[in-house]
DNA sequence: TTTCGTGCAAAACCTTTGCAAAGTG
DNA sequence: CACTTTGCAAAGGTTTTGCACGAAA
């Protein structure tokens, strides 16, 4: 309950508050953005992202624009799960997680453990700086398994 | 030297040979690639491929479907460093890798361990079956660090 | 000879860019 | 007021598709 940054009002406001700090503009489509993708938190397309927010809400350019801006200061995070499309999520800064993503019908789990800190450790020990990963699991969940 | 698989002739004779047993068909555009792959084993995408095999060697659009139907079945493997491009590397099996990439200059070096198999273990018994990753390490490089 | 691969051209797709107008701090 | 963000349109880049011809098993 204390944690702000865990439940959506107080993250929505720290977002908010990293953005002003990095010299951005807090504006209605990004607060909508952000609105989404903390409340229903899986990963979204840009699409899907200006889909969610109301076609009118603002142009799908100002989605993807606003996604890579946040991603930039650390508010967003970006995915890859291999289909040609990058999604984002809210980067709930420790709390680091991954994904199960199914090859068939494209559901995402999330899996609350990361083994990758011993791979950053070893690539900064080898001279890198500002180290980051990305880790997904692709397979067939057993929904699909099933109706095969 | 017994283990013919690493070495650049097994490795090619053999993945040929899976090619074959899948029902695909032996090609020169298909062996220049492999050649290219299994030799320099950086992951390569297809215009970069279509370009080391010499442009002459056959279309691009024939590099993509080659690349794609000897992606699936096993013969190579997909990597995808988050900038928009797929690459390609020869799937030595077992012997199972990841890159760090550094953002800066996009040079890529090769880590030889792997710490995902917790993780696909634990894909497999939430019921995910023919479990996958993919694993990237991204930082900036010494070199690119220093000369800034 | 049957099935698969190739070349060429064109399309599809996601994402980025330019520039003037509008909004934020 | 200075600077960022937006909208619209258009471009950019990578990857995919259709179809007739050529090649492999």
């Amino acid at each position: 309950m204390s944690d702000s940054c865990c439940e959506p009002a107080g993250a929505i406001a720290a977002a908010l508050e990293k953005i002003r700090a990095s010299g951005g503009r807090v504006t209605e489509p990004r607060k909508a953005m952000l609105s989404v993708l903390i409340k229903e938190h899986g990963p979204f397309s840009a699409e899907e992202l200006h889909k969610k927010i109301g076609v009118a809400g603002c142009d799908v350019v100002t989605v993807y624009r606003s996604l890579q801006a946040m991603e930039e200061i650390g508010v967003l995070r970006r995915c890859d799960f291999g289909d040609g499309t990058y999604r984002y999520e809210f980067n709930h800064g420790e709390h680091h997680h991954h994904h199960i993503i199914c090859r068939v019908c494209r559901s995402v789990e999330t899996l609350d453990m990361c083994v990758a800190d011993g791979l950053e450790r070893l690539a900064r020990q080898k001279g890198y700086q500002n180290v980051t990963h990305t880790l997904e699991i692709f397979g067939v969940c057993a929904k699909c398994a099933a109706g095969k």
